[in-house]
RNA sequence: GGGCGGUUAGCUCAGUUGGUAGAGCAACUCGUUUACACCGAGUAGGUCACAAGUUCGAGUCUUGUACCGCCCACCA
């Protein structure tokens, strides 16, 4: 390909597709597990195989793959595991409505026919999201791919199951649960949402056995829980209901009879009537109570959240909701219900269905979570595992360390890994392994029906990717992972458990550092959501801006530790910049026809603006390199963006256009090429498909001998041997470009077209350096604000007519003639003098403050002393401006 | 009820150890000067939510208030 007639656009599209393919045929991701190099991991977080990837997923891609390209240009060997999770419920969900909609059910296939129906499933949503992956030019190991039922994984799984059974710390309870009746199945403590919604409180008497005409005023959200209740309780030391404790009443309706007991935990006598009904078997707090108690449990409520036949039969098999009605309308009419409050409440909803969560008592198993909670603790606390930002530190702990529940790991889903458990006939364990028991033993035994959390499997995946249990090289190469980053929503579902599992099986960290990176937003600040229609599908963005477009932005917001809105616009910006980056390669390279890659730059005769540009190319390199290191990608997109746009093309190639006509051709070339190359480096990691095509068709070719045979792979870049960080060249190309922005400033005020130029400038400066500097760059000042010739003197003339400013300690004058207007003049001067004057009474204040120049560390003082009298200097020629131009 | 964030230019957001506020987009003016009009040059726009405190000095530190968002625990 010629760069010399390349288009004025970034052919994103195809270019993509090129260098996807380059890299994948060439196998650069695919690192071996071994060598010397210092190793940098990533586990990537699995997404579910239920659909596609959406901006969340694509702004993790953009940090992770940032960070490993980055770490794979500076000499680590990195791998980044991807792959995929078979997430239980959501899948079951999915494929069973597509059954519903075929008019058929999973029921009806039968459970072999089922999961060949979502093995199907996994395999085309699992290929389609490696294939967005790659699209947003992920450089992950793809040859390593796992899936969370993959055959090794469920052999980690089988190990972990039967290690934590065997040790105790799995095991078999019959408690109250969260049960989601839509997906027919018990969901963890941490799947049950909860938010604020409108009800009411129902207040019901219930009547005294002994006396009915007397009786206890109740109040409850759910009054159709009342057919189960065991007891009323009141709080032991509340006075009104003291003669009442050890009687019991009746239950309206039910006609049962339940006692009154004092329980001073769950009864809070300043709530309502200070009498609560207790029903053990649907309300977790009532559960306890009911144990502190030795209450009655009685289930009225059935999987189907339905009324079971415990109750009287006019209820019999009504949903809650029904019988809720029902039971209201009865109580009404018996002159049980006393008074019905609006009432806010936050009941539990499953965050996968939306249903509305009923407690129920079921045997399930568990994880006894004190027994594995505190190593993960500890290596947050000691600061072994960090977080960034910092704040989350906490919230990735405290679950661990107080609130810490045990953890209920099956489900009644047919999708996932079935325990590994089998009962006899009369319904004992009778075998936990590893292995499917003997079949001729195992002949009358029948296999739990359930499977295990999703969440059970992924508690592996930065482990069990590598061969866990096996120990594998990439086992020991490449663990403890480095980094993981994630949303935050998960810390605790699955961040906390890959800790303690990491711990107990491995005696390790999972990772070093956890990034938790912004939610996208809707452009309304908003949750995006596919059910609302506001979700939105990355790929539409790569395909309308490129995927360097859009890994740039995401790069740039992403890691703030603010949650960040997104619009098109946006990435319209970013497009912008690298259609920017784009032409400005294009100039240089169209520019380096003629390039001799052995020229080496001649350190001795660089200009001005040479040793300005390469010391602002260090900086960059600083802060580009540190990024990788500290996770600071937002301040290493910006300076790119002000590197490249401002410094490089605006000022720079403005200069270089006229030296590349002359005889420092060659060592403008050299510079050029030197901060191209570096550049493209730097851009890699937030940009790999535009710097690749750029670097590998352009700079490459030019120089076949630079390292590397693709920027992907290119080693990053060195630049120990150009000069070191120059302040001088910085502060006097700083007051270079402020008398040319005093120029043109001057310019357009006075109405010359900008490509108009103008026959003469005016500088004087009393100071000597001032106008050896001046001196030395007229050539660039007259290039710049389109200026014919300057004079440059220690004094400024009079001159006839002519608009006046100032830069720094330089005075500018543009002479013009019949163009000036001189009313208009004098108020521009008065408008300058008045800012000058605003800025002064500042200055003037703190140094008049006696104290401020005391206890102000001298530098402080120094540097508005001086700024003072620089103003003042300003100050003092606009005036005498301004009066002479009055007289 | 507890915890954590946020409140900075019309909009979206930066602002590293306290030294007197920046960018992108939008607006306005000028300009097609052969890298780029997805461009260049210039202009305008902010008592940094509010109040007190510490300090010579506060967008930045402390306390309180208001509003917005998230997380946790929940009074039935």
């Amino acid at each position: 390909m010629s760069l010399l007639n390349l288009p004025t656009r970034f052919d994103f599209g195809q270019t993509e597709a090129k260098w996807t393919q380059v890299w994948k045929t060439k196998d650069y991701f695919h690192p071996q597990a071994s060598g010397d190099a210092p190793s940098f991991s990533i586990a990537f977080p699995p997404p579910n195989v239920t659909g596609v990837l959406h901006m969340g997923h694509a702004a993790n891609i953009s940090i992770q793959d940032a960070l490993i390209r980055g770490k794979r240009k500076l000499g680590f060997n990195t791998l980044w595991t991807v792959g995929t999770d078979h997430a239980g419920i959501g899948t079951q969900v999915m494929v069973e409505k597509q059954l519903k909609a075929e008019g058929t059910s999973r029921q009806e296939l039968g459970r072999e026919g089922f999961l060949e129906r979502v093995w199907q499933w996994k395999d085309e949503y699992g290929s389609r999201i490696f294939e967005q992956m790659m699209r947003l030019g992920a450089s992950g190991d793809f040859k390593r791919a796992r899936f969370t039922m993959d055959e090794g994984y469920s052999t980690a799984i089988r190990k972990v199951f039967v290690d934590w059974y065997q040790a105790g710390i799995i095991y078999r309870a019959n408690r109250l649960v969260n049960w989601d009746p839509a997906s027919q199945t018990v969901l963890s403590d941490l799947e049950v949402e909860s938010k604020e919604e409108k009800g009411s409180l129902w207040h019901i008497r219930y009547p005294l056995s002994e006396d009915p005409s007397q009786g206890i005023i109740v109040a409850t959200t759910r009054p159709e829980t009342m057919l189960g209740d065991s007891a009323v309780a009141v709080h032991p030391d509340d006075s009104r209901y003291q003669h009442l404790i050890g009687k019991t009443v009746t239950i309206p309706l039910s006609g049962r009879q339940i006692p009154i007991i004092a329980d001073g935990e769950v009864a809070d006598p300043s709530f309502g009537s200070g009498a609560v009904k207790i029903t053990p078997a649907h309300d977790f707090n009532d559960w306890e109570c009911g144990q502190r108690n030795d209450l009655e449990i009685m289930q009225v409520i059935d999987i189907n959240a339905c009324m079971n036949d415990k109750v009287p039969a006019q209820y019999q098999g009504l949903k809650v909701i029904k019988a809720r009605e029902a039971i209201v309308t009865d109580l009404e009419t018996e002159g049980f219900l006393v008074q019905v409050d609006d009432h806010i409440y936050q009941p539990g909803r499953s965050s996968r269905t939306g249903a509305l969560v009923q407690p129920l008592p079921l045997v399930q198993w568990w994880v006894d979570m004190k027994r594995l909670a505190d190593p993960a603790r500890d290596a947050v606390r000691e600061g072994r595992i960090k977080y960034v930002p910092e704040r989350y530190t906490d919230e990735g702990v405290e679950w661990l360390e107080k609130d810490i529940r045990d953890w209920c790991i099956s489900r009644q889903l047919w999708w996932g890994h079935q325990i590994p458990v089998w009962y006899d006939e009369q319904g004992e364990i009778a075998f936990v392994g590893t292995e499917d028991p003997d079949p001729e033993q195992s002949q009358n035994w029948t296999r739990d029906e359930d499977v295990l959390d999703t969440w059970f499997s992924s508690a592996l995946w930065p482990f069990a990717t590598l061969g866990w249990p096996e120990q594998t090289p990439e086992l020991k190469h490449f663990y403890p992972t480095t980094v993981l980053s994630t949303a935050r929503d998960i810390l605790k579902l699955w961040v906390a458990r890959m800790n303690f599992s990491s711990h107990y099986f491995l005696d390790k960290i999972p990772f070093e550092h956890v990034l938790v990176h912004a939610t996208i937003l809707t452009k309304d600040g908003k949750r995006m959501s596919k059910s609302k229609g506001t979700g939105i599908d990355p790929l539409d963005m790569v395909n309308k801006y490129g995927a360097d477009a859009c890994r740039y932005w995401l790069a740039q917001v992403s890691l703030t530790g603010q949650d960040v809105r997104f619009a098109d616009d946006k990435l319209e910006s970013s497009q912008h910049f690298v259609t920017k980056i784009w032409n400005a390669s294009r100039f240089v390279l169209m520019n380096l026809d003629d390039f001799d890659p052995n020229y080496s730059l001649d350190l001795t005769q660089l200009k001005l603006s040479d040793r300005w540009i390469l010391s602002r190319l260090r900086q960059l390199h600083t802060v580009v390199t540190q990024s990788m290191d500290d996770f600071s990608l937002h301040h290493a997109t910006r300076e790119l963006y002000q590197f490249i746009w401002t410094e490089f093309c605006d000022w720079y190639l403005e200069l270089a256009k006229p030296r590349l006509q002359g005889e420092q051709r060659q060592q403008v070339q050299a510079i050029l090429f030197t901060c191209l190359n570096t550049m493209l480096h730097l851009l890699h990691p937030f940009m790999p498909f535009v710097s690749e095509e750029l670097w590998s068709e352009g700079l490459k070719k030019l120089d076949p001998n630079l390292p590397g045979e693709h920027l992907a792979i290119a080693p990053w870049p060195i630049i120990d041997h150009l000069p070191a960080v120059d302040n001088e060249a910085e502060s006097q190309m700083d007051l270079l470009m402020e008398t040319v922005r005093v120029i043109r400033n001057l310019r357009m005020e006075v109405g010359v077209a900008s490509n108009k130029s103008v026959e003469s400038v005016y500088l004087a400066s009393t100071e000597a350096t001032d106008r050896e500097i001046l001196n030395a760059s007229q050539g660039m000042i007259c290039t710049l604000a389109k200026v014919d010739q300057l004079q440059i003197s220690s004094e400024m003339p009079e001159l006839e007519q002519a608009a006046h400013g100032v830069s720094q300690t330089i005075q500018v004058a543009l002479p013009l003639a019949g163009l000036i207007d001189l009313d208009k003049e004098s108020e521009r001067l008065e408008r300058e003098i008045g800012k000058l004057d605003k800025d002064l009474a500042g200055l003037k204040q703190r140094l008049e403050n006696p104290k401020f120049v005391d206890r102000a560390p001298a530098d402080v003082v120094e540097q508005v002393r001086s700024q003072m009298q620089e103003l003042t200097y300003q100050h003092q020629l606009l005036t005498e401006r301004l009066q002479s131009l009055k007289s």
